[in-house]
DNA sequence: AGCTTGAGTGAACAGCGTTAACTGTTAACG
DNA sequence: CGTTAACAGTTAACGCTGTTCACTCAAGCT
């Protein structure tokens, strides 16, 4: 006897689920409200006891695959148990990287073209926002423990000039007391990830380098020495 | 008199031009057939005398924001004229991004998510692909050219790993010769460079820089330095 | 047992891209 | 000059979308 409130969990789970099915095979446009509840067998009406709209729906999936996403990350950090903080962000970036390459669709909606609409006043608090947060956190505690743990040189402060040096040591707390040039290079190795990654599952670079898994490497070696992490050899 | 093709040119400029309105107030969603059609005053399907379809008009559109942004950073080049290669590349680069910085919506269009679609054997022979070519070759072109003016330092072929300058080798040609290392210089500029617009005009560096202006510029010098390039000093 | 809650349905509305058949106007040709 | 063919544009309709409202019906609680 399944007592109601689990049913509704568990059909709850069924339409992500059905949801996420139709983002893998058909890309977020194939992900509609009548797709969903032709999936289950169910009138499009009845998702609305679930979802309040069709955005709300979408906005569920983006969070579940954020999480996703960062416990595949923070898992692939645990199991293995590795005690060279620099090896760990260079499995996260890697991690990061093939979870984006075996999962373009879930990819595209999280990392795609994700706020051209100028609504300032709206502070982001909806479900997919704070799982983006909590996916970046991973990434900005790793860098910040291995700050602490082996703290790597960082350019002078005349060489990023005042006003970004102003910027940067008021996110100083939220970065765990780094100081400013050390918060400016974690940002230069997020800022190239992202940007690396991105454009590879995007396609953007076929025009130059069909598989660009050796540029990856090659660039991920780069940003990491600047974090005066030793990486292995290419060859 | 005005002669019939004159006339036809004439509906399809306003044709894309309301697009672009549309574009512009409302984002991509907005560009809708029948909201293009309403906005001239047309009935929906008048406008199948001009696009096969709706997915054409939109590529019709993209076709010329690539080549409106081709045309503003080749001007930025020529008007006031620089003789500094290396200036010229500062040019461009601040030109793409005050660009994207004041079209949000059109950079979007052109720059956001491009090719999710795993479709593989319709060779991307579309206006607007021929014209993303064009607006690349701009950089390709000025990069190849600062090369033979002034050869950068590039890093030892061992760094890069031999899959890689394999990779980048089999490119010489389309890189006016220039050997791999220094491909992997070029490659990396415009790497970062164009992750770093995207994530700003993106707003994905909102939650740590509420403005990012003074870290392009920072960004901006260090890969300008690595490319031999004496950038003018922060402050 | 009776009342309430809530999941689900059917019908409907407005909007979307698209097609077909049809109406004028306009340019071109014998 | 008159005929004809091409062409811009319309109306009506189809199937699709997200969404709302009124309704039914079974399960849960008191």
């Amino acid at each position: 006897m399944e007592s109601r409130d689990r049913r509704r969990a568990a059909t709850l789970a069924e339409i992500k689920a059905a949801a996420r099915r139709l983002l893998v095979s058909g890309g977020s446009a194939a992900v509609g409200l009548r797709a969903v509840a032709r999936e289950l067998g169910l009138t499009p009406p009845a998702l609305y006891r679930y979802f309040p709209s069709h955005e709300a729906l979408i906005g569920a999936l983006i969070a579940d695959l954020y999480d996703e996403l960062t416990a595949a990350l923070m898992q692939l950090q645990t199991t293995e148990e590795v005690p060279d903080l620099g090896e760990r962000l260079y499995l996260l970036a890697n991690g990061l990287r093939n979870w984006g390459l075996a999962h373009p669709a879930e990819f595209a909606l999280l990392f795609g073209t994700a706020v051209p609409t100028p609504d300032a006043d709206d502070h982001d608090e909806t479900p997919g926002h704070q799982a983006a947060m909590r996916f970046g956190a991973v990434f900005k505690e790793l860098v910040a423990q291995i700050w602490h743990w082996k703290p790597f040189p960082y350019p002078p402060d005349e060489l990023l000039g005042k006003e970004l040096i102003a910027q940067l040591t008021q996110e100083s707390e939220h970065f765990q007391g780094m100081p400013p040039g050390a918060i400016y290079l974690s940002l230069t190795y997020w800022t190239r990830l992202y940007g690396l990654i991105c454009m590879e599952v995007f396609g953007q670079l076929h025009w130059v380098l069909p598989d660009a898994g050796a540029y990856f490497e090659a660039q991920l070696r780069e940003i990491g020495e600047a974090l005066g992490l030793d990486c292995p050899p290419a060859d």
